[in-house]
DNA sequence: TCTCAATTGCGAACCAGTCGCAACTAGTCG
DNA sequence: CGACTAGTTGCGACTGGTTCGCAATTGAGA
């Protein structure tokens, strides 16, 4: 038996089922995040779409993430701020996942769990509340960084790192 | 039986117990924090604080904010993004709690849960992933909302809101 | 009380994201 | 196929939250 991978939904798909105009620009952008390997932000999306069509400007992307995100194709992350202020997007996926992102080496892992989609069932039956979007991110430190240093603080911040990373500059 | 309110942890005491040094305007700004009744974002509190200490400086508002999130006294919050791209900040609490952000009326609810807390226990044990901070956050349509508008959308948004609310300035 | 590292105020700078408007274009209709 | 037009884009100025460098000030230990 063949592994199939989980697919995920193609965006340009989305676009043109809900009859909104497909331009080339659009294009470009969506291609750009439907294959992208890790979680962009609104630069390095730019700066990788305009590979594919160098005409893009800047006002477009945030204008197509917009309307992505109100259309629910993709999600907006904020990686617990790992790298400032800036956003990261994905493409929505079939099931939602936490986010984990580490503040010592700055990988992020997902991670799906059947208890969060309980989770989900129980705020929407206890508090009557009917969920748009859900974002769970958590910052720590991750299994390797765990190991890696065992203690000390890496950050040379007092009262530090300590237990779970933090998200200074190095010294 | 007399009921006992659950007592959130104090900053003043968090912050002298470090060795942390407890200026006036520190002092005007944990008050501030501790006794507010909503989420405060950078600018209101500093509104806030003035009235306890007018010298305080915008400056020291982010300075201080940035060291109790470091020292873990306070957490940050998005709240999805009801109100632009500021953040709020709440004490931290024993238990976390997921934030429920209505789109519609724009008020936050909080939530509180076992499967929360096992959902962290199985992140931690799954993922070998040390958690520092956690931050669960929900946008959607309270129970409120739900019942007051069954159905067509509140923002003049076309494919928007019918399920859930949106973010839109409304028409 | 003296001392000094830590903290503050100030104002300029930063940076992600937004906006208004004229030019352009995807997709429809004749 | 070519004209039409609502929707989209590029441009560049702007916004608003946040940060920074530096000189002046201050909390708290000696």
């Amino acid at each position: 038996m063949q592994q199939i991978a989980i697919q995920k939904p193609s965006l340009v798909e989305g676009l043109v089922s809900r009859g909104i105009r497909l331009t080339q620009q659009r294009r470009a952008l969506v291609e750009t995040i439907q294959s992208a390997e890790r979680h962009l932000d609104a630069a390095s999306l730019l700066e990788q779409a305009r590979k594919r069509d160098p005409r893009i400007n800047r006002a477009t992307v945030y204008r197509t993430l917009e309307l992505l995100k109100r259309l629910r194709l993709v999600d907006e992350l904020d990686l617990m701020h790992l790298q400032g202020e800036k956003h990261f997007y994905e493409v929505k996926p079939e099931v939602d996942h936490v986010h984990l992102a580490c503040f010592e080496c700055g990988k992020v892992a997902e991670f799906t769990s059947p208890i969060f989609e309980r989770l989900k069932v129980e705020i929407a039956r206890q508090k009557g509340f009917h969920i748009r979007t859900i974002r769970l991110e958590v910052g720590g430190r991750c299994s390797k960084c765990c190991e890696r240093t065992a203690g000390p603080a890496q950050c040379g911040e007092e009262d530090c790192c300590k237990d779970g990373g933090c998200r200074h500059k190095r010294k």
